[in-house]
DNA sequence: CCGTATCCTGATAGATACTG
DNA sequence: CAGTATCTATCAGGATACGG
């Protein structure tokens, strides 16, 4: 048995590493419904709109409400007036760089799927637009290799310190 | 206002196109939830041992045998029998390839996470074992660039045919 | 077209106690 | 160490109806 991953100091070292602490952790208390994640995607192909969003997504609009205002108060949206010509002013539901960061996540959970839950290939194609070429989620080191499980290594930040409680929160 | 993501044929036209298909929304059905993905990163740790991932999580028993139970039977890991020398025989949980493939998804919410959610930066650092070079999730396609939401274009694959029910499902 | 309000069901998950 | 059993609280999400 190899150790997947090699950790510099073991993790159950609970004192340094509390669970809520953790990014996956705290990721998931914000994206981590389904309806939040298929939002997102719908935001990804360029939906804007609140019919939109629940009809394609396929839940009902409360949940598309409700959702909607939780992404846009953890700042991955933003709710931008904006009117046509003649027309009353409406809203539309615009990515935020923080919406916008979490697309590497949603593309790889969506490769997964492709290859382990379609029994009959990917339904959608993901192309570069300038070259037609395929696109892929990697992960990748600076020195510009495909990285393993098992060449990935785990270190405790040193700079890290547990955040203090501030006014501004 | 740029489209963020270019589609060949809209997405609207839901007769081809059921959300159900979708593979994120089949991912989310499986791995939605966050002490499935939490099981999985401490997976990635190296945890085997269902006393590590109940207490290193921060999860009830309870919880963690069901989600346990829910990833074997999904095909994530496999439990494995084994002993030590003069120890009665134990089990272990092991990552298959379609466990080990999530590692994209669970890096991209844990950079992300420490992008956006950590107001002190990132408690844990990714490198390459062997370089010591820091790691990234990325968006890339084949020719050889990263890839943009603007630069990323959504097609239908044309070989893809809505699957039939089969016996052996 | 863009939501809100209410009610209801099922799943997620915590707490606690108990078994081989 | 590796779970099971029970009981409960909270939340995701569907259905339906209604308001600007």
């Amino acid at each position: 048995m190899t150790m997947p991953a090699v950790m510099e100091e073991p993790l159950n070292d609970l004192s340094k590493w509390k669970a809520e602490e953790c990014s996956v952790a705290k990721a998931m208390d914000i994206v981590g419904t389904r309806s939040a994640i298929l939002l997102l995607r719908e935001a990804y192909y360029g939906t804007t709109r609140f019919d939109g969003f629940a009809s394609r997504v396929g839940i009902t609009e409360a949940v598309a409400a409700k959702q909607l205002k939780r992404l846009t108060e953890a700042g991955l949206l933003t709710k931008q007036p904006y009117r046509e010509a003649g027309q009353r002013t409406r809203h539309e539901y615009v990515l935020t760089d923080m919406g916008r960061d979490l697309l590497p996540a949603v593309l790889a959970l969506m490769q997964w799927g492709d290859k382990y839950l379609q029994e009959a290939g990917s339904p959608l194609l993901l192309v570069e637009d300038s070259t037609g070429s395929p696109v892929r989620v990697e992960v990748r080191s600076e020195a510009g290799n495909e990285v393993e499980l098992e060449q990935l290594r785990v270190r405790f930040n040193r700079n890290w310190r547990r955040p203090k409680r501030r006014e501004s929160d």
